[in-house]
RNA sequence: GGCGACGUAGCCAAGGGGUAAGGCAGGGGUCUGCAAAACCCUUAUUCGCCGGUUCGAGUCCGGCCGUCGCCUCCA
């Protein structure tokens, strides 16, 4: 069994076969960073994450480029998303840039996702994208009007071809004011010309200005992963304009295919509707993090597919959250047991004929276009699995121990990222928080030793409200924290 | 209006011609000093609706209904 990836292109699943064998060069659109990220923002990119991670569990060696836009993504009004954010906050507008970018960065962090091997920035790749927008123009795909320069759809036939538009049907104009000079409503800017009072403004060709909303992926995709390269990934509503412009300008400008499989990740609502600021109900992925683990929050996104839309509710929310949390329970568990024995030789075999059967499951599903749900199911059946074992009182081997263990690191960890290497809690502060646990808890065995369980249970509630949740199991009592 | 996605149990969600994965919640048990955790059993004769193709259809075809998204900055 292969990779096989559901292409946007062809509007099929193919197997996935990189242009360099061993080797997968990725393209995905970042964010604008103008204010803090939300959980839309989370879906698209722990979805590309967990692509990225798989890969690379395939052994492929890859080079994960995703952009960051701080110029050139416009309001209706036709400002400058970055200077109005700058205004707003009173700042400087690459002091703006910086804050949310950190902050971004921030988030995924703590999400887990995997940071992109280079994370270039549309302001720093001005002269690039000046020498494509020449290129375009030199070979008749542009055109210049008083400063401005437009992409020519028309002269690009195959324009529509990833989102299935057809230039004759779009509707010139819809809210934006078709603007004369264009020669076709459905042409777009690849610079525009600022007058002297814009702040964000580079010296071009044409005169000062600023380079159009979709040149500064096309620029960049080609700078660090070559004219053609394996994948391209974003959201799916920005499908059109935005994707079918970069490859218009892309292979226009090369005169080669640009991206070869188009990934496409479904769109998130919130209580069945699209977040926006002015029905408030956009949800900060900082904010989220306060009321959920970061597992959970990957949890969810993973337990439907990709390419579907997902429809974030607090009810969904805690399901994941609990769902989660059993795997951990498991995982805890088994490696409480191995804490102490010296993991050698190999695990026993029913024991490693179970681990490869769900080993087996879970890559099939993965196998099948990044399917999660799948994948996240055969994780489960495993638990339960493991979990019969634990309490059925069965004397695993410390290498039977280690073998599950390694199991669920890899997949549910290094895969999916929702199992972490430290269940425990670490840090300094937390390890003495631990520390203080295991003395109550040492404690409370005393009185249950002396069947005092007044005392025993006062302790635990205690423990309870402090959101320790004790559980006495076989080989020992054992705690957590629970949110 | 055009383009697209989706509609499977109380909720989330796989499955895309061969008789409904998994998770959460609920019910009943086992275990436990009591719990918690865990395990076992249980919860869709049925996959938005109506037709059609087929020995056989959530699964393919046609129509209808509904939800959401895009067409305009948005991930």
């Amino acid at each position: 069994m292969s990779l096989t990836v559901y292409n946007y292109l062809t509007r099929q699943k193919e197997p996935f076969e990189p242009l360099e064998p061993g080797r997968v060069y990725m393209y995905v659109c970042g964010p604008t960073v103008y204010d803090h990220a939300h959980i839309g923002h989370a879906k698209l990119y722990v979805a590309m994450d967990v692509v990225v991670r798989y890969l690379r569990f395939l052994g492929y060696k890859v080079r994960y480029v995703q952009n960051i836009t701080d110029v050139g993504h416009l309001l209706d009004t036709g400002e400058d998303r970055i200077v109005k954010g700058a205004r707003r906050e009173r700042v400087e507008p690459m002091e703006l840039v910086e804050i949310y970018t950190r902050s971004y960065f921030e988030d995924m962090d703590a999400l887990g996702v995997v940071r992109p091997n280079i994370s270039p920035r549309a302001s720093c790749h001005i002269p690039e994208q000046i020498e494509m927008i020449k290129t375009l123009l030199e070979k008749g795909y542009a055109y210049e009007v008083d400063g401005n320069v437009y992409f020519s759809v028309e002269k690009f036939p195959e324009y529509g071809k990833l989102s299935g538009r057809k230039v004759e049907e779009l509707e010139p104009g819809a809210r934006v004011a078709v603007r004369e000079e264009k020669r076709h409503p459905a042409d777009f800017a690849l610079w525009k010309k600022a007058e002297p009072e814009h702040i964000l403004r580079w010296p071009s060709p044409w005169g000062w200005g600023y380079p159009g909303w979709h040149i500064e992926c096309s620029a960049m995709a080609t700078k660090y992963l070559g004219e053609t390269f394996d994948i391209h990934g974003g959201g799916l509503e920005n499908i059109f304009p935005h994707n079918e412009c970069e490859i218009a300008q892309s292979e226009a400008a090369t005169g080669k295919p640009f991206a070869r499989y188009w990934i496409l990740v479904g769109s998130l609502t919130v209580d069945g509707v699209k977040m926006s600021k002015s029905l408030g109900n956009v949800i900060r992925i900082k904010d989220a993090l306060k009321r959920n683990r970061p597992e959970a929050i990957r949890t969810l996104i993973l337990s439907a597919h990709y390419r579907g839309p997902m429809d974030y509710t607090e009810k969904a929310m805690q399901a994941a959250e609990r769902g989660v949390e059993r795997l951990h329970n498991t995982v805890r568990a088994v490696r409480l047991r191995l804490r102490d024995a010296s993991p050698e030789g190999e695990p026993e075999p029913d024991v490693a004929e179970v681990l490869d059967a769900h080993r087996r499951a879970f890559t099939e599903a993965m196998d099948d276009d990044f399917n999660t749900p799948r994948a996240l199911a055969a994780l489960y059946e495993l638990a339960r699995e493991v979990n019969k074992w634990l309490d059925g009182g069965r004397d695993l081997t410390p290498a039977s121990l280690a073998a599950i263990d390694t199991t669920f690191r890899e997949l549910g960890g290094q895969v999916l990222g929702i199992i972490p290497d430290k269940l425990a809690p670490t840090g300094v502060e937390e390890e003495t928080l631990a520390g203080l646990v295991e003395i109550i808890l040492a404690i409370r065995e005393e009185y249950r030793k002396a069947k005092d369980w007044a005392r025993s249970d006062e302790l635990r509630d205690r423990l309870a409200e402090l959101g320790i949740v004790v559980e006495d199991r076989p080989e020992g009592p054992t705690w957590r924290l629970e949110r």
